[in-house]
DNA sequence: AATGATTGATTGATGCGTCAATCAAGAACC
DNA sequence: GGTTCTTGATTGACGCATCAATCAATCATT
């Protein structure tokens, strides 16, 4: 079966596969073999579209965030007012593609292999400059000078959040979570 | 017997190997060849007191949440107030001995090794119902109904300024953090 | 036939855990 | 006070398993 341009469907197939078995596995310590396998093909043809198990790991988080940052641009298309862009913000967050236990799992480890990888640290921190820009300039019309240390702090709040649903044996709770740091964020502002 | 009581401070030793080494690896990637070499004796030693490498790391985590539960301890013995006592427990999570690099980056490690270790996850949920329970007897008398979920807000929050730090290239700055949620808390009570 | 897709087999490296052997500091005995 | 016995401390070497990466061969499509 050597279909012509199977080669994205494999990709696609081999990133969903690679987020999947880290979230099964809880780390980064899972095989390419295994990856493969879950995505139905050889492992040696995952090497052979994606050079190295880092490229693998690097094209699937580079995945997470694309639709992350998808949802994100989505729901900001939707406010209007400042209040409504953190709103969105926070719920794009929360958002099912994105609140979901292995795709958490797999941020989880994302962050502990951004501590070795450069490419990894890279597009984390990109993420980073997205978030608080897109908070900040929500957040400036309504406290002004502060807005960079209450971006920070919603910004720690969202990654806490995530943090602690990875650990919790129970299924991912958007409403809870969304509820939590949408009241943070309106002491914040109302104050 | 061959120079009596070594066990104590071998054991000592390679626990604070393990937490350096995790800190510098910057993941669980370490091994116990490295951690023996960083204390001073050799891999086979290691296995002798420890038993595994799993051992070696449940040993470490065991440490860090000790030091830990003596901060928090030491601090709240001082406080009188109930809201000394919400400052105590905050200071303490940002306290020298434990909001540094290595111990840091360890507990990230930590966070994922519970998704694998049920003995690390066991310890690291001791921890939680700990700090709950802590911030929760502070905050009844300041904000009585809903000391449950501002708990789990400030828990969150100290978790992720945790997180965030793992991955700052800059020195952790313990004032900067310890402000930083401090102000979550007063908002959340002065409200 | 040519080209891309796909894989089984192989390899080289790495690391955990084990084991037999050695070392050193006391204890027991004369 | 010296000799021998005992026992914990300590290690080097190694077996065994695992895994990333490579390669040559096969298969399907045009």
């Amino acid at each position: 079966m050597a279909r012509s341009g199977a080669e994205p469907i494999r990709r696609a197939a081999i990133v969903k596969a690679t987020i999947q078995e880290i979230g099964r596995a809880g780390s980064l310590d899972v095989t390419v073999a295994q990856i493969a396998a879950r995505a139905g093909v050889s492992a040696a043809l995952a090497h052979h579209y994606f050079g190295s198990k880092e490229a693998i790991f690097v094209a699937a988080f580079r995945h997470v965030l694309i639709v992350y940052g998808a949802e994100v641009r989505g729901a900001l298309a939707l406010a209007s007012t400042p209040r409504e862009r953190l709103e969105a913000v926070v719920r794009a967050s929360f958002s099912p593609s994105s609140f979901r236990r292995d795709t958490i799992s797999a941020w989880l480890n994302f962050y502990v292999l951004a501590q070795t990888m450069p490419e990894a640290r890279r597009l984390l921190s990109i993420y980073h400059r997205r978030l608080r820009s897109n908070l900040c300039h929500a957040l400036r019309p309504l406290v002004g000078a502060r807005a960079g240390r209450v971006a920070d702090g919603i910004g720690a709040l969202i990654d806490g959040v995530y943090l602690r649903q990875a650990l919790s044996p129970a299924a991912p709770d958007r409403a809870a979570a969304t509820a939590l740091v949408l009241d943070h964020v309106s002491r914040e502002i109302d104050a």
